[in-house]
DNA sequence: GGTATTCGCTTACAAATCGTTTACAATCCG
DNA sequence: CGGATTGTAAACGATTTGTAAGCGAATACC
């Protein structure tokens, strides 16, 4: 599975670790930069990157130089800026970018964000691969073994989530928060009929483990 | 379904790439060169390209003698400059090209003037092919095993939207968006009449898929 | 310019599909 | 062993889709 490669450029390594940490566990291909310099370099190796999150005050070149690199390599920007920032320095940038996000900002934010600019911007990972099974997100189909297999509107979101979220276990809460949104109010056993008809269609009853008491997780 | 075929005459690396991967995602064949040398020698052996993207600022032969060889090929050009070129040296290469455009730009920009350069000087991919049939965009036909089978206009765009994007899951609402205009209001349900018809004009019951509340796809 | 034709949006209803719940069996785990 | 948890088939209501028909608007054709 190709992954989609994020820069991250941020010179708090505490922040950078977290965050990298973060990209790695949702199924990118991420790479630290501690300042600007280091970012020109590097681009001008190998410029094939996805999207970059970019720390407005950095050493070395700051974030108006580095977003000139960027836009001519093509690369969508995401601004992490410190609250102080924003009224002055980001109004300027803002054009430029894609988006921004205020830190300290919620982790799940962050990733939903990025998913969102990789949309737009027509780099989104299209096809996620585990336990056999290809799915592709802009066909909405599943193969296995080269043969498409017909999933209902409902199994298929459930099994997107298990998939990006492989080899974690996650709850029926989570699954029904991520697939049937934050609002939704019902059964949880509603979670238990889905997944066992995506065993059943997939053959999966040795890749999704049942989490006692808890919920699912989804193995490679 | 046989592509445009596309010299891109660039010596940044960098810059060659992200173009490439462009052309190529839309739909295009297309060939990097690193310097001018390289590229006369290519038209010795193959001239038959539809288009160039030709960096002023070249190693080995530059531009203006580029343009010569091109002309000879009958292969229009659009130019890649930098801002500092505009006003000394392309002025008079203009008149030998078809275009010309200023880096940094953006690629969809860049996309669009090629599909322009393209249609003026009839190179222009004429013809669709998906799941047996043959559109062609000039004549707005189509034809199954030869024989043309009328489509109404509305049909006529919906289909071109579909094999244009074969294989990808369309919502209601980008088929929507992308037939009928961005800022059309009205029913959803309209996609679904004219895709019946198309369905039942072209005997594609088997090709065009339907995505389960979410639209419709269609299948090579 | 007026008439005839075509077009495409909407509507309505039938058919198909989908998702949730329920009920009960199987299983787990203490 | 027994209560709790999970698996799963079936059913039902709700939603979604297919499609024929109608009607006003646009278009073509004298």
């Amino acid at each position: 599975m190709a992954r989609n490669r994020i820069m991250v450029v941020e010179d708090e390594e505490a922040i950078s670790k977290i965050i990298i940490k973060n990209l790695i566990a949702t199924g990118y291909a991420a790479t630290p930069f501690y300042d600007g310099a280091e970012v020109a370099k590097a681009l001008s190796r190998d410029a094939d990157y996805d999207l970059a999150l970019l720390d407005v005050m950095l050493p070395g070149l700051d974030g108006f130089e580095l977003m000139a690199y960027m836009k001519h390599h093509d690369i969508p920007v995401i601004y992490l800026t410190a609250k102080a920032d924003v009224d002055s320095k980001i109004q300027g940038l803002r054009d430029g970018a894609q988006d921004y996000i205020v830190k300290p900002f919620e982790v799940l934010e962050l990733l939903v964000r990025i998913e969102k600019v990789l949309e737009r911007t027509g780099k989104f990972q299209q096809t996620l691969s585990v336990a056999g099974i290809e799915i592709n997100l802009l066909e909405r189909s599943v193969r296995r073994a080269g043969a498409e297999i017909t999933l209902k509107p409902m199994e298929f979101d459930l099994l997107v989530m298990l998939a990006k979220n492989k080899n974690i276990a996650l709850t029926r809460e989570r699954l029904l928060h991520g697939v049937w949104g934050v609002d939704y109010i019902g059964e949880t056993r509603t979670v238990d009929v889905h997944v066992g008809q995506l065993r059943k269609k997939l053959d999966l009853f040795d890749n999704i483990k049942t989490i006692s008491k808890m919920g699912y997780r989804l193995e490679d």
